[in-house]
DNA sequence: TAGATTGTTAATCGATTAACAATC
DNA sequence: TAGATTGTTAATCGATTAACAATC
């Protein structure tokens, strides 16, 4: 039942997929220049050449080019791109002036650490007002943030058009208040805890496994020992 | 000014580098088939097939096999996995009983909410100290570790035959650190602070992106914001 | 204009999927 | 043995890199 277009061939796949969107390898390294055009910025560099910014970042400059395109043609031949202008463009694409608004979702160890970060200002990202079920914590304001109670969300997140949401919760929670969260509108979610959410739910994931980044760590660790054992015998 | 090998042809590349260890597409899925495996185990499965797996997972019975046949023959013919047998194994890659030792430089809100959480006793890694420069921090114990003077880092890790460090500092802090800790020996980082780390060290690296997680979120919010703008006109 | 550098097309490389012979 | 399912080879697909014509 694939809908309307799949019109193959014809046009040009450069980046893209097949409905012509830039690829998700491609989204995913925009943060990644989006921090490197603020470092030259901060350096006082205005403009600069694919190649000279490849260099930097350890990538090729075809690669840039390639990226760059599928958003827009933010460069100009013989000069290169515009540092301050490429960087403006990067941050509307990684919504920074979108004024999106968020909830936090469980406020234990590490949802306390994160409204207490200055991540969401940082970000134009604004944190409305964060959830726990736990009556000690109700009421009380962490970095800024009042914490409501987790009963309260649903309603919360309709009425204050809730954009996304930051679950801090243990992994049999978090399944459960992500269905209650899409019913409510929220578009999107940012999900610390060490499961993966139900795929039919019309939600946007963005996993933070933090569990599993320790877990390749170890991979990684380990497998250099071994190598090294082989080495030495 | 390659080195050695360039072996070229002979070996087949089934999910392979050119030294023939598993790429990296594959080794990061291996957290995510430890975790369904833990899954598997707590619902008193005791064996499956690939397909049955994949289908659970939303991925072929191909990619877990070619992704497992990296590691040693897991399976059997006509049988399947041995759910047990694979979740200890893969447990094993992941350094789940190898009794690495950590340190955590930066105690900040992050650095404490890691402290508090249980995330390192249950991946099998001991956390023995954690750093800080602020004296109102030195001295405390938070979640079972003792904040240690910064000054004392490097000796420390040395003598402590540190392997691997939690760095949640701020991005000039981290890539300050950096040098010092694989000047101590220890092995590998993982990088909370919002940076890469430079890159000439002999020091592993899990980068956790947390500023670029909430910005991709973003992204695909306004993303499928637009597309709905266009479809309605 | 000449030189530099982009955006884009074409070539290469690597990762995923399909097919199947080996084997439990 | 017959049926099931693996590990592996071959085919496909997508992403990266190289090359170059367009153009500032």
């Amino acid at each position: 039942m694939k809908s309307i277009d799949k019109v193959e061939g014809t046009f040009d796949s450069r980046n893209r997929d097949k409905r012509g969107r830039p690829s998700q390898a491609t989204i995913r390294r925009l943060p990644r220049y989006h921090r490197y055009l603020a470092n030259l910025l901060s350096e006082g560099i205005l403009r600069i050449s694919s190649s000279a910014l490849a260099e930097r970042m350890h990538v090729t400059a075809s690669q840039i080019r390639q990226d760059l395109s599928c958003f827009g043609d933010f460069g100009q031949q013989g000069y290169g791109y515009n540092v301050k202008y490429l960087y403006h463009k990067i941050g509307l694409l990684l919504g920074a002036e979108a004024g999106y608004r968020a909830v936090l979702v469980g406020v234990g160890n590490m949802g306390q650490a994160l409204l207490r970060s200055r991540m969401f200002e940082r970000r134009g990202v604004r944190c409305v007002a964060a959830f726990d079920r736990d009556p000690a914590l109700v009421g009380r304001i962490i970095g800024d943030v009042t914490v409501l109670d987790g009963d309260t969300l649903e309603v919360f997140c309709r009425e204050e058009r809730v954009d996304l949401a930051i679950l801090t919760l243990p992994a049999d929670a978090a399944r459960e208040v992500a269905p209650v969260l899409a019913a409510a509108g929220v578009q999107g979610v940012l999900n610390f805890a060490n499961t993966e959410l139900p795929r039919e739910l019309p939600l946007r994931v963005e996993n933070v496994h933090l569990d599993d980044a320790l877990m390749l760590l170890c991979y990684e660790i380990s497998s250099t020992d071994r190598q090294r054992e082989e080495q030495n015998g």
